[in-house]
DNA sequence: ATCTCGTAGGTCAGTAAAAGTCAAAGTCAG
DNA sequence: CTGACTTTGACTTTTACTGACCTACGAGAT
């Protein structure tokens, strides 16, 4: 496996784990944990970490240096953040189709995701459980498949 | 026998041996070990293992490059659709997962369609409807998301 | 306040390791 | 003989990795 792939995996896996999306690093510290010289970081951020895919990376040099890695899906998670906190208790089968057309219209999930999703939220998939309770669980359904792609 | 029959043979193998529909190679390394020049194996793949065969082909130069041959399942649907036969009135949460794993693992469905489905048979969706519904209603679900897919 | 020095990160050019391209030459069935 | 398919190899492009040298920051000394 390439040094590349197994820095970057560090990198992300520091990521996951700090729960706020950033990961905060010593670049020697690294490339000797890792046993690579240090412009390997350099490298790697350049070609793995860049605005484009979703990073912002920002540094200090000098005593106690460091390199930040900030992961900033912002955009379509925040869309679908809103979107999520709009949905109520309830949601109506119309109501949930357009919505999803919606996300779908302004690119925030996939042609294949909108698929799935419609089908989940259809009544097709309800037909045993109570009318009354229908539109509570769909409103379950959504918010939970909606948090799932943020 | 010809050079590209000894190729795609090859390759093929790898492919069935692999269980999942993927083979990934070398290409300078496959060369030098059936005797020819690498180009050879850029040429078998684009002559058989075309998108028109069933197949996608994806790569990556520089160090550590790779070429990544997937067998896309030409009977997707047929094995798609045996699996909904085979799903009975209930399903119960873990063997829903187990199946929807399988799809993934057999390539018959995208990660995302296997993150979607997985959250919707989940019983986070489920917790309003009475327990005792919950097998019957993921059924029905996965039935209908894997309808829509096919 | 300024100087100086140690500690860190940044840059860039060079080297190597793949894979991609393409056109010329070869082969073979009809 | 011809045209379609194969094979080859020279040249290109992309990606990975390294090392020498550069720049910035902070803290203690003057």
């Amino acid at each position: 496996m390439r040094l590349s792939d197994i820095i970057s995996e560090r990198i992300m896996k520091m990521i996951e784990d700090s729960q706020n999306g950033i990961a905060e690093i010593g670049r020697n510290e690294l490339a000797a944990l890792l046993g690579c010289v240090p412009s390997q970081i350099n490298y790697v951020l350049a070609s793995r970490f860049t605005p484009e895919q979703g990073y912002i990376v920002e540094s200090r040099r000098g005593g106690g240096g460091f390199i930040r890695i900030t992961r900033v899906s912002v955009d379509r998670s925040s869309a679908i953040m809103h979107l999520i906190n709009s949905i109520g208790e309830r949601l109506d089968s119309s109501t949930a189709r357009i919505l999803v057309s919606n996300l779908l219209y302004q690119n925030l999930i996939s042609t294949e995701a909108a698929v799935l999703i419609n089908i989940a939220v259809s009544d097709k998939c309800y037909r045993d459980i109570d009318p009354n309770l229908r539109d509570t669980v769909r409103a379950t359904v959504l918010k939970q498949l909606l948090l799932s792609i943020i």
